[in-house]
DNA sequence: TATTGTTATACTCTATAACTATA
DNA sequence: TATAGTTATAGAGTATAACAATA
């Protein structure tokens, strides 16, 4: 057995648990009107909004798709797959490379985000920013943004080694 | 349908996505040191955690187990069947109420636990805590503390209206 | 009558491995 | 040979509602 190392101290124990336990309660409360608002889980609300409103064009690649948001590649195949049987996605296959599938967002797809948003930010507003000031706010996307960037270049991520576009 | 409310501004929307983004893969990477080193889910490792770290007796009722980890009560009943079926919690009848269950950790869930921390404790070094400096840290226990209060004020949370203890 | 906890059940999600097709 | 994506399948987790027992 190895030696045990350095133990947490308190402080970062708290910053832990604080950040696991608030992400968890947001991603309940959010999930709920998600859900109820739209009939839409956390995942796929994800993925419609990378392609509505982070993607200029509305379509993307599956593979670059998994890579933001974190899945198996069957676990989006299956999420894809149910977006599209809902009418709020079309697959098809890549122009440039018959291996690839694109997914792009349909016109149901950007109306049922716009129905959803309202709501959303709603909920965000009450559970997540009101005991936040603007400054606070600012300082926490200072702090995450380079923790994101680290933990998305070492990446546990879906399945085996891939490969940025 | 009502009036679009104020939407979200940049750094809003950068907060919560930078948030939720670090705590899903925070998680990911958590939960497979978690299955491999000690074939637990976290939802587990929260609860064993909770008995054997935070409270001083290691037991808690049920209803109190539930207040931390944010679950339906079936959901609870469940995994504290797979704890005590694993041999690392017992469930007997509460002494004061005769309806509450006390859940107890065991030797063997203490020593679980023991056995799981080190590499979990790597794990959030490395994934975590890399790219925050003490300060940081600090910071970021600060900035979460007051929503985790907020929020565990409001709860969107079990099931139907409970109580605290 | 309200509360604690369990059970039954149904469903959603996720992961693994095998497979097809293209590069 | 490696990569993109799908399929089959199996398992874990979650939620709802009905229920039993105690307060």
């Amino acid at each position: 057995m190895p030696d045990t190392p350095e133990p947490l101290d308190a402080v970062q124990l708290g910053a832990y648990f604080a950040l696991m336990e608030v992400a968890g309660l947001l991603r309940h409360a959010v999930e709920q009107q998600l859900r109820e608002a739209g009939d839409l889980s956390y995942v796929q609300f994800q993925l419609l909004a990378r392609l509505g409103l982070d993607s200029p064009t509305g379509r993307e690649r599956m593979t670059d798709l998994a890579d933001g948001v974190v899945y198996s590649r069957s676990g989006l195949t299956y999420q894809a797959g149910l977006l599209e049987k809902a009418g709020l996605v079309t697959r098809t296959p890549s122009a440039d490379d018959e291996r690839g599938v694109t997914v792009a967002i349909t016109d149901a797809g950007r109306a049922l985000l716009a129905k959803v948003l309202p709501g959303h930010t709603e909920v965000l507003r009450h559970q997540l920013f009101a005991p936040l000031s603007r400054r606070d706010t600012e300082a926490l996307a200072e702090l995450l943004s380079p923790v994101r960037d680290h933990m998305r270049s070492a990446p546990p991520r879906s399945a085996a080694p891939r490969r940025r576009r």
